[in-house]
RNA sequence: GCCGAUGUAGCUCAGUUGGCCAGAGCAGCUGAUUUGUAAUCAGCUGGCCGGGGGUUCGAAUCCCUCCAUCGGCUCCA
């Protein structure tokens, strides 16, 4: 007899070689029925394996992460089955689970296929999940398992295979469909109630672009019809709040084709509002002691030779600017801190003047390959709202933290709190990727390792994100889809230091190498307003939206009075507008609305007599009536309330 | 750059197997209306059907090519 264990800590007996699922079915025959996978001592295994010793036993449904996620890999193999009965021959690359359903990438080898095949595969996947196939599962030999993909002529499967140990390689066998696999998966395929396959796409074997690129199938399943509905209802309403569709609505940016693919045009709303986002993060850093500078569009090529870009991106970039008589070259600038460099350099430095730390909303010019393009998140011309800090070694941490408070306090003001923070160190197998040596990058590691662990910040840490001149810390958010886009970014660099020759003079009378911080808080103006866009579904803080208010006249009667308010608040820093169309309210309420403007004003011969105006707040309705005085109090304290810090 | 899809008025979309001067709603303009919490009415303007090339008596519809956009891959100083 064993002792199984359950969540709230009770303890069953059972014969040794009992599974998950008959445990299950002793609970409850609706558990037995929605159990699709099980957690035995912490690792996650198929339903029916049995259990051999003690042990702790978490069934995994739906609800559970690991179970959808099994649910999902059994998908990708349902899927495979589906498309080797449709299409035989085809090979097989790998077929996993993510975070939302799952992939297999196929080599198709002479067929043609389209996302208009999809129909006939999500017909046959349902066809085979109501027959209940088993998924079994199968501990095989190395040579066995070679042995049978040779057969299947299947060079994918072989080279997965060859990177085993013999003893550790499984199969797992569902209806006509044999997959090498480590599992978990589900009891059968009738668990698979909904199918959608979402979009098909080239993929390098690997991930190497040098590698063949076979086809991806990407698609999602549910135990229930409904929960697919459901889904599809849910992308809808994310794609309303792409950035993209709401920058066109709201009149914030565009693009044009003639001007080129990836160079936003900012129109006068949305200048406006990255105007106000500029001033704020300038405001924040004069008070933490930087000095603005601005440096041109372009450098001299002698520039990036000299900080070592050239010689990593060069062939990479925009093709270089010549002058007409001399033939020198320029490049548009990529990044700012060459040019920050010189600034430095520009005088001597005493450790009495350090930190130096220098600012530049710097617009930077990078060729992107022409498919990563996407609206304003990936674009070949954007700006940084860049610094550069120059300090002593010892100075590093306390630097550091200083622009973690920065970074901090600008997403506090604009509510992001679902922001994933990532330290990228080196991929330690691959030295020769990185310039600079060895114990100043161990310095810098450590620094921003510690800082971390001081502010408290719950942090990933990536093993060979680094850039290629030192460690960084990057701060992380998704967009309406899911997607991940990096924003605010800290990078320690002990390399451009070196290259430029920056010294200064320590208290020993003797010259030193500063320490480079660079940093960028929003990353880029471009990126931020997209990903602020989506997460605020273009309904702006108050104190940063274009327009904040809007008066409407009830008639044309009262346009005096609404002319009257709209100084008055124009007098108290107030972004106001009058709707003086001869049109009835309702229709100038719904239009505001759409605008998504914070507050209405209705004006009409009640408001005019008292002095008052009529309140209605963008998304709530009605608020009643205030007195004008009050109202502008209020506002002006809503705005103080959300900057403050 | 690679794989797949898409491209019709400023915007959202119709345009049947190639066939009469390419349609609608919204926006815009003109006029009427003077309006009380999410769409007042009428009229008008607006398109080289993404660009170029081809097939055809005839192309928005078929083919080629380029460009752009969308979903991925690779990349992202």
């Amino acid at each position: 007899m064993i002792n199984i264990t359950l969540p709230d800590q009770s303890i069953r007996q059972y014969e040794a070689g009992v599974t998950p699922l008959q445990v299950a079915g002793d609970i409850s025959e609706g558990l037995a029925r929605n159990v699709l996978a099980a957690k035995v001592n912490g690792k996650v295994v198929d339903a029916m394996r049995p259990i051999t010793r003690d042990s702790e036993l978490q069934l995994l449904t739906w609800s559970d992460t690991e179970g959808k996620a099994t649910m999902w890999h059994s998908s990708a193999h349902l899927m495979a089955e589906a498309v080797e009965q449709l299409y035989p021959g085809v090979k097989f690359g790998i077929g996993p689970d993510i975070e939302q359903g799952f992939y297999y990438d196929i080599d198709f080898m002479d067929y043609e296929i389209s996302s208009d095949d999809f129909p006939k595969i999500e017909k046959k996947m349902l066809e085979l999940a109501r027959e209940k196939q088993h998924y079994t599962r199968r501990e095989v030999s190395k040579a066995e398992a070679v042995d049978y993909w040779k057969n299947k002529n299947d060079e994918y499967k072989l080279e997965l295979i060859n990177d085993l140990e013999d003893g550790e390689i499984s199969f797992y066998e569902s209806g006509t469909f044999t997959d090498l696999c480590r599992g978990p998966h589900l009891p059968n395929t009738g668990f698979i109630k909904a199918v959608k396959l979402t979009s098909l796409a080239g993929a390098y074997w690997r991930g190497d672009e040098k590698r063949k690129q076979l086809t991806r199938i990407y698609g999602i399943t549910f135990p229930k019809k409904k929960e697919l509905t459901e889904y599809l209802e849910l992308l809808e309403e994310a794609k309303k709040r792409d950035h993209r569709k709401l920058g066109k609505e709201l009149e914030l940016f565009a693009f044009s084709q003639t001007v080129g693919a990836g160079l936003p045009l900012w129109l006068p709303k949305g200048a406006e509002l990255r105007e106000r986002l500029e001033q704020f993060l300038k405001k924040v850093q004069r008070k933490a002691g930087y000095k603005q500078v601005i440096t041109p569009h372009i450098g001299n090529v002698n520039l990036y030779k000299t900080s070592g870009h050239y010689q990593k991106y060069g062939e990479d970039s925009f093709r270089p600017i010549t002058t007409p008589q001399e033939g020198e070259e320029y490049f548009l600038k990529p990044m700012n801190c060459p040019h920050h460099c010189e600034i430095y350099k520009n005088s001597p430095h005493s450790y009495k003047d350090l930190p130096m730390r220098i600012a530049e909303f710097g617009t930077v010019y990078r060729y992107e390959q022409s498919g990563e393009l996407h609206g304003l998140t990936r674009v070949r011309s954007f700006t940084q709202d860049d610094a550069h800090i120059f300090c002593t070694p010892d100075q590093v941490k306390d630097e550091f933290k200083g622009v973690m408070d920065i970074i901090m306090h600008i997403f506090k003001a604009l509510d992001f709190k679902d922001f994933i923070t990532q330290i990228s160190l080196r991929d330690p197998e691959k030295p020769e990727k990185y310039i600079g040596d060895e114990e100043n990058w161990q310095k810098a590691e450590q620094a921003i390792m510690e800082v971390a662990k001081e502010q408290n910040l719950n942090t990933i840490v990536e093993y060979g994100e680094a850039a290629f001149y030192g460690p960084k810390m990057d701060f992380m958010v998704r967009d309406a889809l899911g997607r991940k886009w990096q924003l605010g970014t800290i990078q320690v660099d002990y390399n451009l230091p070196e290259r430029f020759e920056l010294e200064y003079i320590g208290s020993d009378n003797q010259k030193h190498r500063p320490v480079m911080i660079h940093r960028a808080p929003f990353g880029s103006m471009e990126r931020f307003v997209a990903v602020l866009i989506e997460h605020c579904a273009g309904k702006f803080p108050l104190w940063l939206t274009p327009e904040q208010l809007i008066i409407l006249p009830i008639s044309e009667k009262y346009q005096k009075y609404a002319e009257k308010v709209l100084s008055f608040l124009e007098n108290n820093d107030i972004r106001a507008q009058i709707d003086d169309r001869s049109e009835k309210t309702g229709r100038k309420i719904r239009d505001a609305e759409l605008k998504r403007i914070p507050y209405m004003l209705i004006v009409g011969e009640k408001e005019e007599a008292e002095g008052t105006v009529s309140v209605r707040k963008q998304g709530e309705g009605d608020m009643g009536s205030l007195k004008l005085e009050a109202f502008a109090k209020n506002i002006q304290e809503e705005i103080d309330k959300m900057l403050e810090e």
